[in-house]
DNA sequence: CTGTTAGCGCCTTCAT
DNA sequence: ATGAAGGCGCTAACAG
């Protein structure tokens, strides 16, 4: 059995209280806090977290909801935000769901039944909030969603996809592209849909027509943005250049690129999204956006913090922050002529 | 506030107990139970976890513990870990901590507190348990260790590194190479020791010497190998083949050999571990080690869940399974001559 | 099948 | 500075 203070009270003749107070950070003799002390470890002592958080009505502890573990980015994001809570004496407890809403509100259901002081969230692709989190009125704890915004009324921290895809667009154009095909991901997911449609208003800027079908919409896999790019570059019209919107699609058109031989820049052009690794490991080295991410998730501990410790006031936040280029050799000019392959 | 027993005992008039029977599967009379559904769902009534651990001393969670959110690898496993736990309906909370001893048993004291019914846990790189795990008869909850071995008396899943490694060095013979350079992980680390202990093994079979100077110690972090290969790459004998250990290794090596403008495998054979995605689309395919990701899970889900249903009784389980290759074509022949670089 | 009661471990007035 | 008492929300006897 775990200790408890009647077991502190037997070894030390001391009253619940004053062992709560010690534990608490209270006024206690030295010799009593010396002998508190000294039981607690003789015993093992470990503070009961339920009883302590059923009592006080806080669990100190906030809870992290992404879709997937495996995505490299959001794991990069989250451990950041841990990070910083922890900092802040706040436990953090991670979970997942497959993107599927279902999952997603059993996950929400579970943390709140944790009583966690707050919440980070990375909404389904969809675009929906959990059920528990949706009116916002319904004294649910303090959240902040991230990456993906499928509501106006909370806190959020997203970077200017947007803008990025115009960036991503410009640099494709300066080299003289005038096609372009575009990874896009789910239908209805803000961030790859905001990304891509930068790059569509950069080459309309221009007058250059990207056709409807070179915008193909994937689940976020690997595997299924492999098979869109082979589609897509296997085509007779095949574009020169390519643009994959997140890092799963970003390595799955690596790998068709690979698997259909075809030359980085020499063939084709491309820009991938916020794998750093695997751009400064892919030859000839890839252009990649490039998100903040420590910024992120600064920003996104900052906010949930703020709405834990002061009142539930104050307007809604939506932080959006600005990416960067990491340049590599991937871009290059158009080929004269399209070579044919397969 | 968060509806409570009582609020529902005032909408229907029934007592706590019956209320309680009702969300804990008991029998009750059909219009009472629908009474206290609807007082449930209007009230927007939610189990408060805490009362019912405290109550109950069993939590219905188990932590899972991994020293970094971010690789790849314990992510995939993890993910598969919950999937199976989620499913016989344990709670899973995931915390992280930094390769730090310490921090890892802040995060166990963190979820001990929280009464965990069971603990996954990877193990610091340097192969120490959580001091508040070490004792194997303190009471703590069951624990099983995954991929790193620490110590024989608590239950563990790993794979057999030796015979990967070994599998490792008999392909770069056979196709001819004797001499090879390792990115052999931190000193004491056990899986990417084993791994390279297998390659050593395998070329002392066929009496080739491997020089201690090409087996280099990093810590796991793509940086620090990339430096460690870039060192390993520029030697005038540089070796004609490479074998990283571990997946942030594999990346690292690969950056190096892109920076050095090496051709794989015409110029140096490669062999990595662990990461299919990033194999697949690294030019030219690159060979790699793959660990049955889904099995470890599986069978870490399943050694838990028997520790925790039934007793604590039972031998101390090492379940150990087998790794594959996946053939790329980055092996091949030795160079005839080694091409300088730089 | 339902109600009454006691208590899980802790914190927090309120006295002393 | 310390102690006594009550209760957070829930479950598990036990009675009815």
């Amino acid at each position: 059995m775990a200790a408890t203070y009647k077991d502190i009270q037997k070894m030390t003749g001391l009253s619940l209280s004053t062992i709560s107070k010690y534990f608490n950070g209270g006024n206690v003799r030295p010799d009593n806090a010396e002998a508190i002390k000294r039981a607690a470890s003789e015993l093992d002592y470990r503070v009961n977290s339920f009883a302590q958080s059923l009592r006080t009505q806080k669990s100190k502890t906030v809870g992290v909801l992404l879709p997937d573990l495996t995505n490299t980015f959001h794991a990069q994001i989250i451990s950041g935000v841990s990070l910083d809570l922890m900092h802040a004496g706040y436990g953090v407890i991670v979970g997942s769901f497959g993107e599927s809403e279902e999952s997603m509100d059993d996950a929400v259901e579970f943390l709140l039944s944790k009583m966690v002081d707050g919440l980070v969230v990375v909404p389904t692709a969809a675009g929906r909030l959990p059920v528990a989190l949706q009116s916002a009125s319904n004294g649910h704890p303090p959240v902040v969603v991230l990456d993906r915004t499928p509501s106006d009324d909370v806190d959020s921290v997203t970077v200017d996809n947007e803008r990025a895809g115009l960036d991503v667009g410009r640099l494709l154009l300066a080299h003289g592209h005038r096609s372009i095909g575009i990874l896009a991901g789910p239908q209805g997911l803000s961030s790859t849909s905001q990304r891509a449609a930068g790059v569509l208003s950069a080459f309309s800027e221009v007058g250059a027509d990207v056709p409807d079908a070179n915008v193909v919409h994937t689940a976020l896999s690997v595997e299924q943005a492999r098979q869109a790019a082979h589609g897509l570059l296997t085509r007779t019209d095949r574009p020169t250049s390519i643009f994959a919107t997140n890092s799963e699609l970003t390595v799955g058109a690596a790998i068709a690129i690979r698997e259909l031989q075809l030359e980085l820049p020499g063939d084709l052009s491309m820009v991938g999204f916020d794998n750093v690794d695997f751009a400064r490991a892919l030859p000839p080295g890839l252009d990649i956006v490039v998100q903040p991410v420590p910024e992120i998730a600064h920003a996104a501990a900052e906010l949930l913090l703020a709405r834990m410790e002061h009142a539930q006031d104050g307007q809604v936040a939506h932080r959006v922050l600005q990416c960067s280029m990491m340049r590599g050799a991937s871009v290059g000019a158009p080929p004269l002529a399209v070579r044919s392959v397969r």
